[in-house]
DNA sequence: GTAAATTCT
């Protein structure tokens, strides 16, 4: 592998970085004349609403002075110097004056007084600040000093897509307040709320706040609140930008500031009622980026010959090669290593280490990813590397430093979901052209990078989409058009959003919920919806626990609930998939995965596994980490359950109906995904909309259950239902008789099937079959 | 006879 070559595929494009030359045409030129407004002294009228919860005030701080937007720069910086701590008056610490200095070389410091009279002269603002302005550290601590909240009883909040993000951040604030974290600056994601009474900045994530909006539809507890991270369009910021720009509209006081990393700000702007816009260029390297000349046929073979070109060729620096799934990843691990090694056995090459990185990765495992690079193999050789191979959770995730070159290929797998079918599935789509900047950037954190694009300059300019689709358009809406009933969203086809979905998705999620009776026929939320609705769970889960007092097995299927919503407990590694799989029929119920799932929690739960669970769980070829994550949702729900008096409820063990009490409380929530043995005898139909479909091959099912409940629909190489359980097509009628109305069975096996059963139940009881509903 | 991008309440 020569120099030349290494070139030669690729196209060298003149360009600093992707955005780091930032001549920012959405710049805000203001005149700056703050500095001679008058210094307010006092503090504005909120103070008088004698609120004694104990919040700082201000009182006997350099803030005491500050009028309430009305503030400068300069006030700012002369109160952050000190020599007492603004937020509470405490002396300040060595190291705060060291952070000090950091911060005020940050992009966003130098436009401090120009984000002011933006903030103060407007309720919606929209802010764009690139990787390393320091917006998210910044702009927040800029807020307090200006909107004051303690002095109104109220917080400042910023929303993260991620929960490390908003913990890490709330951390590093605190210590740039030079305060504890939990006092005045804090964080509140699921399980963990680290606020107090005291507290004025609050991190969070966008779930959080939207959780925290289904009880208090105005948000009255924040005066100022940011949506960091927009332009990811996550669900939840969707729908809370949807909400707040009516919030915003009832609650004049209430300021809003939406920050975001691209330049697609325009449409943020144009959603705000053209609010104004501010924008702060990043501080990266510049990362050169090259393109292939000709499109590649096969992106893993051309990523790994990239790779190892790199190795050959390139100065010292790390690299980062995105791919698209686990097992991509590990195969591509496997063969640059064996490369590798014949390069440094024949070429004289430095030493390469391979990490693998993916969400499902041990956090162990993923920590390696951090080690340095491998030193040369004798003093003054050829440099050692660092290859890491990653699915796109270093896109935004995690950050890697000391990465020199990135490899991206172009593509990433992305949730897709199909109304029609009802089913969501995992798709390797070509990425955006965001993605692939995002992508670029990742090169540039340290030092100048360079970039190697799988794909032509043509492709990515014509064939690559501006941005990847917002999430709400690629989700069944179920547990989002509850969520909306419950933030008091009435009329959902006219709600605001800023990408409304498809009306057949919306369409289908109303269906859903109204079959679930969490929604009445005028589309109205019931009871059983707004209850439904208090727990953190999909529609069918929630309505599932609910009605499983019913059944006499609410413990059990608290647990079940539990298990269904944290990741697949059964461990199955390539190397001893058969010993695994030993383990596993072990706890097998013959009746199904969902009893054998719950006789392993069971398991895990006895004194004799919870000595050493995490050797239990080893040994046993399980997930501790699942299960501990089961655990504590199971705490949470647990304590919904109690707060919202729904009983807790066993059926005994030695009772023969233990186990088909369960089989019949999962039919409460799970009537809708039923399958029935085709006549075949191998497939299965589903109920409804007659779709062919196997049972995967982990099930622990045999061939002989003529009707199945299944969780999970997924799209592989074949259509296959996951988690499946034997029931009984008597208890469908019984239980979901509305869903099970026979007569609106389009004809086939299934609809026969059910008459017949129909018939025999109707005999037994003594009605005439004319008779019933 | 076998898959799971990522994230969140």
């Amino acid at each position: 592998m020569a120099d030349g070559e290494s070139k030669s595929r690729f196209k060298r494009q003149k360009m600093t970085d992707d955005g780091s030359d930032r001549a920012n045409p959405y710049l805000a030129h203001m005149h700056n004349g703050a500095e001679e407004r008058d210094q307010g002294v006092g503090l504005s009228d909120g103070h008088a609403n004698g609120h004694s919860n104990g919040r700082a005030t201000g009182g006997g701080t350099s803030l005491a002075s500050f009028k309430r937007h009305a503030t400068t720069s300069k006030q700012h910086t002369v109160a952050e110097d000190g020599p007492a701590n603004p937020l509470n008056g405490n002396n300040l610490s060595k190291r705060y004056f060291g952070i000090l200095k950091t911060r005020r070389d940050l992009p966003v410091h130098a436009q401090r007084q120009e984000f002011l009279d933006m903030y103060q002269n407007t309720q919606v603002l929209v802010f764009v600040g690139e990787t390393g302005s320091g917006k998210t550290t910044q702009i927040p601590q800029f807020v307090i000093y200006d909107d004051l909240p303690q002095s109104q009883g109220k917080m400042v909040a910023c929303t993260q897509p991620r929960r490390v993000a908003a913990m890490s951040v709330a951390q590093r604030v605190a210590q740039e307040m030079d305060v504890t974290l939990g006092e005045e600056v804090g964080y509140s994601i699921r399980f963990e709320d680290m606020t107090g009474p005291k507290t004025i900045l609050k991190y969070m994530t966008d779930g959080m706040l939207l959780r925290e909006a289904m009880n208090d539809h105005d948000l009255k507890r924040y005066s100022t609140i940011i949506l960091d991270e927009a332009h990811e369009r996550t669900l939840a910021t969707d729908i809370l930008m949807g909400l707040l720009k009516e919030v915003v509209r009832r609650r004049p006081d209430l300021k809003l500031i939406i920050m975001s990393a691209t330049l697609d700000a325009q449409k943020f702007q144009k959603y705000f009622m053209n609010a104004p816009l501010l924008a702060v260029p990043g501080r990266t390297h510049p990362v050169e980026i090259f393109y292939t000349a000709e499109p590649e046929r096969d992106y893993v073979e051309a990523a790994i010959r990239t790779v190892l070109q790199i190795h050959a060729t390139e100065p010292e620096g790390d690299i980062l090669l995105f791919l698209t799934g686990e097992e991509e990843i590990e195969d591509a691990c496997r063969k640059i290593n064996m490369e590798a090694d014949e390069m440094v056995r024949e070429a004289d090459a430095g030493p390469l280490k391979v990490y693998p990185l993916y969400g499902t990765l041990p956090p162990a495992q993923q920590q390696r990813i951090f080690d340095a690079a491998p030193a040369p193999f004798k003093p003054g050789g050829r440099p050692g590397r660092k290859v890491v191979i990653s699915t796109n959770i270093a896109e935004t995730s995690l950050t890697i430093d000391g990465i020199v070159y990135v490899v991206d290929p172009g593509f990433s797998k992305q949730k897709v979901y199909n109304p029609r079918i009802r089913v969501e599935s995992l798709l390797v789509s070509p990425i955006s052209k965001a993605s692939a900047q995002q992508r670029a950037g990742r090169a540039g954190r340290t030092r100048p990078g360079k970039c190697f694009r799988l794909y032509t300059e043509g492709a990515f300019k014509k064939e690559l989409i501006d941005q990847s689709y917002p999430e709400i358009l690629r989700s069944n809406l179920a547990s989002t058009v509850l969520e909306l009933k419950k933030l008091g969203i009435d009329d959902l086809v006219h709600f605001d959003l800023m990408d409304p979905p498809a009306p057949e998705t919306l369409m289908r999620a109303l269906e859903e919920l109204n079959y679930l009776a969490c929604l009445d026929d005028e589309g109205e939320l019931t009871t059983l919806g707004k209850l439904a609705s208090d727990f953190p769970l999909d529609p069918a889960l929630a309505v599932m626990l609910i009605s499983s007092p019913e059944f006499y097995c609410s413990n059990e299927i608290l647990s079940l609930t539990s298990l269904l919503s944290v990741p697949q407990v059964f461990v199955r590694p390539a190397a001893a998939r058969k010993r695994a799989d030993e383990m596993k029929d072990l706890f097998a119920h013959e009746d199904g995965d969902h009893l054998t799932v719950l006789n392993v929690y069971h398991a895990f739960k006895s004194p004799a596994a919870q000595e050493n669970p995490k050797q239990w769980c080893h040994d046993h070829f399980l997930s501790y980490r699942a299960l501990q994550q089961a655990d504590n949702v199971r705490l949470q729900l647990k304590r919904i359950m109690e707060r919202e008096e729904v009983e807790l409820v066993s059926t005994p063990f030695d009772d023969k109906k233990y186990y088909e009490n369960i089989r019949r409380a999962l039919v409460a929530g799970f009537f809708m995904q039923v399958a029935k043995k085709d006549s075949g005898g191998k497939s299965y139909v589903t109920v409804k909309d007659n779709q062919s479909v196997l049972l995967h091959p982990s099930t622990v099912l045999g061939q002989d259950s003529e009707w199945v409940l299944y969780n999970e629909f997924v799209l592989t190489s074949k259509n296959y239902i996951r988690n499946v359980t034997a029931v009984k097509p008597e208890w469908l009628l019984d239980i979901a008789p509305t869903y099970y109305d026979v007569d609106s069975f389009s004809k086939g096996e299934v609809k026969t099937s059910l008459q017949r059963v129909k018939d025999k139940v109707n005999r037994r009881t003594g009605y005439k079959a004319a008779s019933g509903r």
